[in-house]
DNA sequence: TAGTGGTCTAAACGTATGTTTTAAACGTTA
DNA sequence: TAACGTTTAAAACATACGTTTAGACCACTA
């Protein structure tokens, strides 16, 4: 009986595994129910039932993890803003950028699948507008908004709109590398290697540092 | 004669016109070819007819303006080094990265509506792997190849790694913001006005042009 | 004028889709 | 054991899809 309900849990998990890939791959209406259903060994019936529909999928897809993203930038602010108080000094536009992007961009080239799987997900998921997507924007409003006020006491310079702008192509910058990665080995010649989270992370940051 | 040919004509431009704009804002298998052909007001075997199929009709709304858009680029790069050379100095970073990105961010905030929705199209594109985009993007590949010797010239510090990465990175803005041109007045609680094209694409060049 | 080739239309084809329905299997509780 | 709610399974449903086909239309030529 436990292996079984451990079975049934597995199966929506697995569901959502699979679907997350698929999501990432190709787009909403380009994904079958049954291309899921088999690849997770379920039954066809079990998106249904599990998810109410296609769309329910779909959204449940964000959902897990979309929270747990958006909480870790805000644990890594918060952290960066305690250790500059700390110190006596204020935050470092690195130190934000990196918050901001950290969590995205390592998930992304973790060696732990299901979360570089789901940044592409991600990525994918706001041009559907079938996922009603400006609600999930929402959620990243909120955070974002948490990140100005810092930004302006380090950036007198900058209006309101100029950070708004700033984060806009931040936001960019990360989406395009998380979905075209593997086109920069192809845009080079094969003279860029990808390597590990770390360095790509680095190489972002500076770019937003440098464009704020 | 002559009036029943120049409304084949129109009926053929007008499929590629639709299609861009229906393509632009769903992906490939959300736009049905019925959805096409309703719109453009012919008959649904038109498409098959004049493209050979779904995929044909993609590739065609692609092929029709890419060529274009890549020669405005290298047009702006060689009238930019000629201006230089005239002058005698190097070209400026910012005049290399507006030769780039001018052509999109101007056709994309351009009054003339069939450019700026080809942008969204193409940036949308880049996503569908059903579109055989990687010779699509072989020939951006040559155009960008272009343009490094002028990056290595006034960037010597940078390795040849380090451009291709940078060029990835502005292809990253230009496309996000091209696409979610809207979310920005979301995004900054409509702090942000989005403006003329001119004004988006200084911002953007601006942020380019520090992060290289 | 009869015929010819290119263009366009209406209808049909076969298939794949998301969802619903029906019932069987299972674990839990009394 | 018997009854019950939950989960799995198979089949059917209705529809939407891309594509094909057969023929109508029409300007033009012989």
């Amino acid at each position: 009986m436990k292996s079984k309900k451990a079975l049934r849990q597995d199966a929506k998990e697995r569901i959502l595994d699979v679907s997350e890939e698929l999501f990432a791959n190709g787009s909403f209406a380009s994904v079958s129910v049954r291309a899921v259903t088999a690849q997770a060994d379920v039954n066809l019936s079990a998106v249904n039932y599990y998810f109410g529909s296609k769309q329910g999928l779909f959204q449940a897809v964000y959902v897990r993890r979309a929270t747990l993203m958006n909480h870790e930038r805000l644990h890594l602010l918060h952290e960066a803003d305690e250790k500059a108080q700390a110190e006596g000094r204020d935050v470092t536009l690195k130190e934000l950028i990196s918050a901001m992007l950290t969590p995205s961009i390592f998930w992304l080239c973790d060696e732990e699948k299901g979360f570089s799987v789901y940044i592409r997900f991600l990525a994918r998921a706001y041009l559907e507008e079938a996922s009603d997507m400006d609600n999930v924007l929402k959620q990243e409003v909120d955070v974002f908004d948490r990140f100005v006020p810092f930004f302006q006491k380090i950036k007198p310079g900058l209006s309101e709109e100029d950070i708004y702008w700033n984060i806009h192509f931040m936001m960019g910058v990360m989406h395009h590398t998380i979905n075209h990665l593997h086109r920069i080995s192809l845009l080079s010649h094969k003279a860029c290697k990808i390597g590990p989270g770390e360095k790509v992370r680095d190489r972002l940051v500076n770019f937003c540092c440098e464009g704020f």
